[in-house]
RNA sequence: UCCCCGAUAGCUCAAUGGUAGAGCGAGCGGCUGUUAACCGCUAGGUUCAAGGUUCGAGUCCUUGUCGGGGAGCCA
């Protein structure tokens, strides 16, 4: 007898004999003398119809008794079903309970519609509803395919470290890693005749002796790899990290997280032009996997969750995205202001767009993706590119955002500054320490070469494609400013 | 962190400052090759916490906690 996953149940010939296992979704009595038991085991959105005689020894005593959650194996013939609503089902003719919910009353899973904020709080449950499943295994295919996109084309995945000692990542607050007594800090002795040292911004007490702590200096939770992952693009040429990524940001809204997985690929001998069309490809391959692996669970999204999510995928494959430099982006902005559209924020050259701003463009006027490049270099990092031939006032780098509708940012990116000279300048202007850089000016030194990266959000990912609204729903368990419970 | 809204049965929500209710879920029964089943009955409450106003607070006020929407930071 075959031992089945409910998705290979489903899709073998009705005939044979086969062992099922899985917990309960709902549980239907026919006084005909049979019950109708639907088993899910997480292989496939679908769940598994069995079919249970009273024959059985068991009926009275526990077959009736079976609410949604319990676990149970079966056995019995695979065979057409005679209802509607399932092809096959399983005739059951031994069922063994494996376990039992202890309270069906208070079961946070029970058989009803529960909203997501409450399941939120059900971390551990929340995967046995229908909706949770289909997150986890598009979450999976997604993961997948993102390695097999970057495996066919010769990248390396690169892993970076997630501990990080040197602070100069630059992408916002960052989680400190230490393993020195909180209760007594070791406290370095100002040097005789000199004034304590000033704190720095985001360095509460200044005078911690981290020469004492594990690693002999500060040290944090990453916040991007692409500083490391830049490394090793200077020398395999391809590369990618997918990984954890902390944020110690305080974060309140539905599209951050403090914990979560990002993709950077890192491109050598390329522009940004070659860093927007890796982009936008890997977002093609990606929409085409889900769409041909998980058609289950892209069509519940699609009837339950937001209508638009097959379409939209479909759409995107079909079609090149739309690439606008940002100054043509902001022209359009202010048409659309000067002909009455109203913005809570004006728009105006060298200033960041707004949310409003970026939504306006993918959502209202082109209603597609669009790549926005080349930013006012103030507005972004120094590793970004300065762009040749700008016109005083108005230097740009090449620097890329993907918006896509519904979820704003889904991709960051640039061509990185590979020359030294102008590299020094930029932190020098930011007044940064370059000598902290210097194993990143060290790729300037020695056999230089343009390259360029983006980092894709995988949550943010995860949230356009099945539509979900709320990112701490694509992800297992959420962690963000307050929320660590699981 | 800022602005707005919210917290009442297992869940989703009602309740003019005056006896806390419904739907779903759950339990029991009826009916049925059922499948968002249907019909009947039953049980189920420290109204988020602390303080205040009042003869009387789920309701009004203050503070806090947590949640949601929006903004900022970004992916």
């Amino acid at each position: 007898m075959a031992l089945m996953s409910v998705a290979e149940a489903m899709r073998a010939k009705p005939g044979g004999r086969v062992k099922v296992r899985g917990w309960v979704r709902t549980r239907r009595d026919s006084k005909a003398g049979i019950s109708f038991v639907a088993i899910n085991d997480g292989s496939c959105f679908d769940n598994l119809q069995l079919v249970v005689p009273k024959e059985l020894a068991n009926y009275e005593k526990e077959v009736l008794h079976l609410t949604t959650g319990c676990s149970l194996e079966a056995e019995g013939e695979l065979v057409a079903s005679q209802g509607q609503g399932q092809s096959v089902e399983v005739k059951a003719d031994r069922l063994t309970v494996v376990g039992w919910v202890e309270d069906p009353e208070t079961y946070p899973a029970s058989a009803k519609r529960h909203t997501f904020e409450y399941l939120r709080e059900q971390a551990h449950l929340r995967v046995r509803t229908n909706t949770f499943g289909a997150v986890a295994r598009v979450r999976n295919c997604l993961a997948q395919a993102i390695h097999r996109f970057f495996h066919e084309r010769g990248f390396v995945w690169v892993h970076t470290p997630i501990i990080t000692a040197s602070d100069c990542e630059g992408a916002g607050a960052m989680f400190r890693v230490s393993t020195l007594d909180m209760m007594n800090l070791p406290r370095t002795r100002p040097e005789p005749g000199k004034p304590a040292p000033a704190p720095r911004p985001g360095h509460p007490a200044s005078d911690i002796d981290y020469g004492q702590d594990f690693f002999g200096k500060e040290s944090f939770l990453t916040v991007s790899g692409q500083l490391n992952v830049e490394t090793y693009c200077c020398a395999l040429s391809k590369v990618y990290t997918f990984g954890p990524t902390f944020r110690a940001e305080n974060s309140n809204t539905s599209r951050h997280l403090a914990e979560f997985w990002m993709i950077e690929p890192e491109i050598a001998f390329a522009d940004i032009n070659d860093d927007a069309t890796l982009a936008e490809e890997m977002l093609r391959y990606l929409f085409r996997a889900v769409l041909e692996e998980r058609p289950d669970d892209m069509k519940f999204f699609e009837e339950r969750i937001d209508k638009d999510a097959v379409t939209r995928l479909r759409h995107i494959i079909d079609k090149p995205f739309l690439r606008l430099p940002y100054t043509e982006g902001v022209e359009i902005l202010q048409k659309a202001a000067k002909a009455g559209r109203t913005f809570e924020f004006p728009v105006e050259w060298g200033k960041d767009l707004q949310s409003e701003h970026e939504r306006y463009l993918t959502e209202e006027h082109f209603k597609q993706p669009v790549i926005l490049m080349h930013y006012p270099k103030a507005i972004k990092a120094f590793y970004m590119r300065l762009d040749d031939g700008c016109a005083p006032g108005r230097e740009t780098v090449a620097a890329m955002d993907v918006l896509v509708p519904g979820i704003g940012e889904i991709i960051g990116g640039s061509q990185r500054e590979e020359r030294l000279e102008r590299l020094d300048r930029r932190l020098d202007e930011m007044k940064l320490d370059k000598a902290a850089y210097w194993w990143y000016r060290d790729l300037r030194r020695y056999g230089t070469v343009p390259h360029a990266g983006f980092g894709l959000g995988f949550e943010r990912l995860i949230q356009f494609v099945t539509g979900m609204q709320n990112i701490r729903d694509v992800i297992p368990f959420p962690r963000a400013p307050k929320q660590a419970e699981f």
